[in-house]
DNA sequence: GTAAACTCTTTACAGCGTACGGAAACTCAT
DNA sequence: ATGAGTTTCCGTACGCTGTAAAGAGTTTAC
């Protein structure tokens, strides 16, 4: 993979010189091919996405998407920028607090919306332009806040990482049952006589304490109905804004 | 994949009510397939694991490694329940915060050693012993703290979230640059004109200002060799303290 | 009109997981 | 000892993948 190339196709720059003047038109467009891409992944997942599978429902042949894009990595790097682009805009948030939430409530929006997303953000080393733009909001949102660039910077990677551990972990509890095809009440039924043949009360007794709770029962394991994530998201900002408070502190007046 | 025999298969447990005893002995152990497995996703990743890589080094082909597995998958889960064991046990941990901190840690040393973890862990609906002892043991260090199961749980949520977006975000800075086969001078010098060009200070003032600190710089981007890691631990912990000081506050003497 | 340039297609290859059927090995009943 | 029963292991094959290579067809420049 050519990085600059990959790049130059995230920003939709043609590298060469001059656009070509001979030979026919194109029919299709990037965009065409990465919404295409996108709805695929959306309801298939990542991993059924295919060259073949991308071209057919755009009347071409695999092969013809080569002329548009080098490869799968960087048509998914483009499905990526493309969702990050649905991100709210943080500008006129109330404050830093309210700009983080709405942030992380942003990024397990867009993770409902394209199960596939989790596993591929913040690579970083090819943003395209959405991910840009969204990097300069929250970093805008903490801006004047009083932590030093690399605290900003430190900041934005906690709750990244907590959104994109707490969205991938809402996701991969419905994996594996869709995958056997069956029902939460069917694979409860298939696992359920070995499962509690396994994990008695003498060899752990305190995971065998919260279950008896019943607080595992539902799919949202009872965490309310967005497994958890306000939860942990209102404990992460407490952190942070112990963190800023303790720093106002230490530099008292300006 | 049939749910009760994939989870047989972590404990392992002959479902069938007697072992076979005509016929030739087997020449190989699951758990000699499992550490070989695991140590050909630790050397080339988990994209490149295929059950033919798996069979050379055995001696066997690769259609005789379903007489042990019932395919790819159920070896996966047996390969992330095999390296969950390398956990560290808190029982001896000083409070619940340092074996929340000894849990995050032991959970970061282990994506370290085995980079294809995190993406897999916390699917919860097939759990193997190790990774049920792993629950056990941080509900335990979470026990008599004053919170309720519900609470617990989403306390072990939000650890286990920011753990696994931690570990995937470091893991991936260095993936695409390895794909490429660059270093990461050559990285820049491919990127950094093409960058420089697209990420303007007027159109991102924000990311520019940080940007020109200078502490996107290194791999590690300036937050410390552990990426942030223990800065974000800390933020979340502090989050964590702060509710339980508040519902100690609550309730007040029992 | 012809040659160059470009798009799109066809074919092909190496690799994947694994279903299927057969060969070899081993135990047991006779 | 021998034949039957059972299991392990292997060879082959199928449909899938990404994409390299080469050819066919279309448009423009000269």
């Amino acid at each position: 993979m050519d990085p600059a190339r990959a790049l130059a196709l995230l920003w939709r720059i043609e590298q060469e010189p001059t656009r070509p003047s001979r030979g026919p038109r194109q029919g299709l467009t990037v965009d065409r091919i990465v919404r295409t891409a996108i709805s695929i992944a959306d309801a298939e997942g990542l991993g059924a996405l295919s060259m073949r599978k991308v071209a057919e429902p755009l009347g071409v042949s695999a092969m013809s998407l080569y002329t548009y894009v080098p490869g799968r990595a960087e048509l998914v790097n483009c499905m990526l920028d493309d969702v990050l682009g649905e991100a709210p805009s943080l500008r006129d948030a109330d404050g830093w607090r309210a700009a983080l939430e709405r942030y992380a409530r942003g990024g397990m929006d867009i993770a409902r919306r394209h199960p596939w997303v989790p596993p591929l953000v913040s690579s970083r080393m090819l943003m395209g332009p959405n991910e840009t733009a969204m990097w300069d909001g929250v970093l805008g949102a903490l801006a004047g806040v009083g932590l030093d660039e690399r605290e900003m910077l430190c900041v934005v990677h906690l709750v990244n990482g907590y959104v994109r551990g707490a969205a991938q972990q809402s996701a991969d509890a419905d994996h594996d049952v869709r995958r056997a095809g069956l029902s939460y009440d069917e694979w409860y039924e298939k696992t359920g006589p070995l499962l509690e043949r396994m994990i008695s009360a003498e060899r752990f007794p305190d995971l065998t304490k919260v279950w008896r709770a019943g607080v595992f029962e539902e799919p949202g394991e009872g965490l309310g109905s967005d497994g958890g994530f306000e939860y942990g998201l209102q404990r992460v900002l407490d952190g942070i804004e112990e963190r800023i408070a303790r720093r106002a502190a230490e530099r008292p007046a300006p």
